[in-house]
DNA sequence: GATTATGTAATACTCCTTGTTACATTAATG
DNA sequence: CATTAATGTAACAAGGAGTATTACATAATC
């Protein structure tokens, strides 16, 4: 799924507005604990927001909240509101077409990518952010 | 896993492989139908013939050839034996050890790294190379 | 209206990955 | 035994995806 880290960075923001259910967090402010810029996260919260998992607000005492409990937040539906995220790389260059293996190939990579994609999905959502969060607690 | 290509250039390979059981194949040759370096061919057969699916000889007529009938070969051991491959990317600068998230955040996540490879690689090791042959026939 | 936040475009920068060159090593062959 | 053709491997170049940054328009609160 690449050395994309934009997964990693929503559950970071994910469980830290978690802990946090009665202030809105401001992307400067959420930008420091994950050490990244705002933008990066108000673009990450883009993709959150429109999957439902939080709400932002703007003007003072804006920022972004949780929608959804904890408990109700699956990890392989967070993966999947994101937009950018494919698990393994194709031919950068159009393999030989007269090959009759290199001709078909990328056809039949598209439908394993397909079919490992949803049973990571699958996967993940046994996980929730309530699970994240007691992994946090027992350092 | 990286917008690596590694694994999508280590299925092509082996399927080629397959189609020619009687001769070896040369990096060169190789590197022509999926269309990259040899140099590129020579480095993925290392890992490949490390895990035992391929093996390869030097000198003239030298080249790889397959170990395994392509039933035998699982695209999720294909994937395992392949180095640098990880499915998503961690914080590239590491987060705020005061936030009590960001201080733990990343033992969690490699963690549901480790179960999400886990389920990936037992997925795919329900495709064979065989299963790939019959996909790429049936055009 | 001043302040503080998000939304978003455009651009810069970094690092990973791929590609390339070069050469030592090994094996077959005449 | 020299020649040829292949792998193994190191070192380096090039490219591109992804992240970071700057800038500014928009919106909401006081």
């Amino acid at each position: 799924m690449s050395q994309n880290c934009r997964f990693a960075f929503a559950v970071h923001v994910l469980a830290v507005l978690a802990k946090r259910p009665d202030e809105a967090c401001s992307s400067p402010w959420l930008a420091q604990t994950v050490n990244t810029n705002p933008v990066v996260i108000r673009r990450l919260l883009l993709d959150l927001a429109h999957a439902g998992f939080v709400r932002t607000e703007r003007g003072p005492h804006g920022g972004a909240r949780l929608r959804l409990s904890p408990e109700r937040i699956l990890l392989g539906n967070v993966l999947s509101s994101l937009e950018g995220t494919t698990l393994f790389g194709m031919h950068p260059r159009r393999p030989l077409s007269s090959c009759p293996v290199g001709c078909r190939i990328e056809t039949v990579l598209d439908e394993v990518h397909d079919r490992a994609r949803k049973a990571l999905e699958k996967e993940l959502n046994q996980i929730t952010l309530a699970d994240v969060l007691d992994r946090c607690q027992k350092a």
